[in-house]
This record gives C-alpha cells, structure tokens and sequence, in this order.
DNA sequence: ATGTGATTTGTACTATCGTACAAAAGATCA
DNA sequence: TGATCTTTTGTACGATAGTACAAATCACAT
C-alpha cells in the first residue's frame, strides 16, 4: 500500500526507504544496535531523521523490517540446497552437501540484495551478542526450525552420534560462522597474511572441510570412558 | 596507592571498587557497552554514580579496567595449562590436551573471582561483536601472542596439516567458544531440553571433542582435489 | 494546470546519556 | 580530639538520544 507502480515504469525511483534499509543494516551490522543512532543511519543514507520515523515509525520496527526483508529469501535458499543434499546418495558426500547448504547461504547473497548474506548474517551475530529483544524473538521463531531440518538431515548421515552431539556441533558451526563475519581480519592477522580472512569462499570451504569432520567425530559418550581411535592416520 | 591495608587486617571492606567492576561486568557481557550507562552500573552495585566516576573516571576507563583485571590471571593460566599439554608424548592425546588448555580457562574462573571466567569470556565475545575500540586494541595486544603459541603448539601435534588451516580452525574454535557462552539457551532449545547450554562442563567436553576433530580433518589443498578417504567407520 | 495523496524536511520536545564538581561522610594516625 | 586523606553523595550541565508533528515538496491522475 506504499508504492503506487501503476505508471508505464514499475520500478525506478531512488527510494529512499530502500537506501535507509541498506544504511541501517550495515550500521547496525558493524557497530551494534545502540551504538547506531537514527540520524546516523538518515546521514548514511542521505536522508533525513523523520524520514526513518516516517517510514518505520521507530528504531526497533527498523530492525524488524531488515528481518523480514532477509528471513524468508535466506531460510528458502536453504531449504532448496538442503533437499538437494539430502538427494546425495553416499553418506559422506551428503553430509558435507548438508553443511555447505547450511553454511553457503549465510556467505553468500540471502536476498535481492548483492553480497547481503554475509552483512544479514553479520547482523544477526552482532545482535544475538547484544542480547537484542527485537532480534532475539524473530530468530527463535524463523531460524529454529530450519536449524531442526539441518539437525535431522545431519543425524541421518550419522546415525551413530547421538541427537544431542549433533545440537551441540552445530550450534558450534553457526558460532565459528558467525565469528567469521564478525571478525575477519583476526585470521589474517593471525596467519600473518598467508589466509584473507575475508574471502568468503576461503571461509566456506574451510568451515565446511572443520564442521564435517567435527561431525563426524565419535559420540561424547563412549568417548570418555573408552579409548577412542584414532581418527586420522599418523602419516 | 589507592588502599592502604597497614591496619591490623589486611582486607575486610565492602569495596564499592569491586562491586562497580563486577556489576558492569555482568551488565556489558549480557547487554553489550552502549546498551548499559553508568547510572545502571551504580544502581546494580549499590552504588552512586559519582562513585564510578571518581574510581574509572571515564565509562571507557571501566572497561577498561575490566580487561586489565582478567587479562593477565586468564593468560597465565593458559600458559601453565599450555606447558603442561605441550610435555603428552601421545600425538593424539597432546592435541585434545591443547585444545582443552584453550578452552577451559575460558569457563572456568580465570581470576580470583568465582566464575568470572566464562564471564569475561562472554564479555570478550560481546565487545567483539560490537566492534568496541577499547576491547579490540586490549584483545590484539594481549590476547594474539597466546593464540601465536596455541596455533604453533596444535600445528607441532599436526604437521601434515598447513599453517593456515590450523589458524581457520583455531578461529572457528574460538567462534564456537563464543557463542556457546553467549547463547547457551539456543542449545538447551534445540535439543528438546535432553542438553544443557548452561552447563561448562558438558560444554568444555563437546567443545573439546568437536574441535580435536576438526583440526585433525585433511588439509584444504589435498582434499579438494583428490577424493579424501573416509574418516569415520560407516558401522 | 491543478488537486491529492505520498514523501521529505525542519524543528522541537522530553528523556537520558556521560561527566564534572562541591559538599558530606568516613577512615586513619599524631 | 583534631587534621588529613579517601571515599561517597547529590546535583547540575551540556550533548545527544528517540520520536512527534506541521510545513514544504514531490509524483501523478485527471
């Protein structure tokens, strides 16, 4: 009920409502919520403070609209890649097809947006360490049950580990990912420069080569008690 | 030079000091820095906030404060827990007690304070998250040779496996970390209540399991390429 | 051209922020 | 006890926060 496309062109203003959109989310994505002010993001945007106002009535529905604008695009790209992995016959590759369907998108594009998976999903981690209410309510109930169709599709390529390893594991996958994001040129500086933490494909394949294997190391349980074999071959 | 203990007993006060630090520990690791003033800090510790004023001067100056406190006690015992592990003859074994000499201290206490460890490990994650100025030089300078010796101690253990690997998967390690601690709620969740998120010591043993894998997975390079061999019984 | 609804601007209000500072209270020792 | 230093309190100030709202401007169908 906004925009009225009934002229010759449907799309072709400048929208503003989208550029304050862009602004906030890269804001928020890398400075927190509270440490972002409305009229930084109206400066950032080229707009002007009540403008935000206008559009989303309070900071708080900003946050919310940037939610809405990604969870849906995101969730259904994994739903896509996630039963196409499932399609993998051999256990091992479809594991790791499993883990890169979950992995990739939050790299990658989530939604119309160029490149905005990786901000969307930067956001998301800087919230969830803020403790944000706003984001903490939609994420419960937009991103669990896609985490529980990825937990499933993981525990049928291993039958053997127990549910709750695999919870365990993977909420260890959505933090080293979310880390990625948060704090890239720590691995640059820790490699002195032979790795560019940075490169999303470098990121992708490296959490995904660590996050299988993690998976597939032996249950918790016979771990402790029983001497566990070795895993990799010494040479 | 601020107290002078020549009195019959050495320390017996309240320590209004102590109680700010704790106070705006507990607040900054669960509500990041911005989200928390000063007048909250003195509220919880049952203080005035002139009072911050006068002991940290500036909020940043709390913060601040707050690392100086932990930073040394938490490292040193890193150390020790690090030259301990380095003495395993066993490959294997050494490589599990590495990773659990990370991994522990962050937990457990790292100072004097009862659990202050997973607290300020917390707090490390948020003001990671939030980009803060004051925690990102602290961390770097004080943190990065800890991490140089870890990544050199786990590559001794794996020489097979690049440099750069091992630091991706020391930074996903920490990631993982992170998160564990700053959302253990979600792992209670998704498990259907059979784990839970707030317990160190199951975390501890998870973290510790997932990540020994993880590390000892195929380097990068050869695996891409080549078909890696199966790393896990399919019985 | 003109009227109408959508959008943008400018400004103002109230609340709260970090911080400063003088006065009060407490501790310590000659 | 009285002098001196440390600590706590109370209050105030300027800056900035989120938001509201009327006026100005724009887009466009008639």
């Amino acid at each position: 009920m906004v925009r009225k496309p009934t002229s010759k062109e449907t799309a072709r203003k400048p929208n503003m409502r989208e550029a304050i959109l862009a602004a906030a989310e890269e804001l928020f994505a890398t400075n927190g919520f509270n440490a972002v002010s409305v009229r930084d993001i109206a400066q950032a945007a080229g707009a002007n403070p009540g403008s935000v106002t206008y559009h989303f009535k309070t900071k708080d529905g900003l946050l919310l609209e940037i939610y809405r604008r990604h969870c849906g695009p995101m969730n259904l790209r994994r739903s896509e890649l996630l039963a196409a992995a499932k399609r993998v016959r051999d256990l091992q590759d479809r594991l790791e097809a499993v883990v890169r369907a979950y992995v990739a998108p939050a790299f990658t594009s989530g939604s119309d947006l160029a490149g905005g998976g990786a901000r969307f999903t930067r956001l998301r981690a800087v919230m969830s360490a803020e403790g944000n209410e706003v984001a903490r309510k939609i994420i419960a109930q937009t991103f669990d049950d896609t985490s529980h169709a990825f937990i499933d599709a993981i525990h049928d390529s291993l039958p053997h580990v127990p549910r709750t390893d695999i919870v365990w594991r993977s909420h260890f996958l959505l933090g080293a990912l979310y880390y990625s994001l948060v704090t890239p040129d720590r691995v640059s500086r820790l490699s002195r420069g032979e790795a560019d933490g940075s490169d999303a494909a470098s990121a992708i394949e490296q959490l995904v080569q660590a996050t299988v294997a993690a998976f597939q190391a032996p249950a918790l349980d016979q771990a402790a008690p029983a001497r566990r074999r070795p895993v990799v071959s010494k040479t």
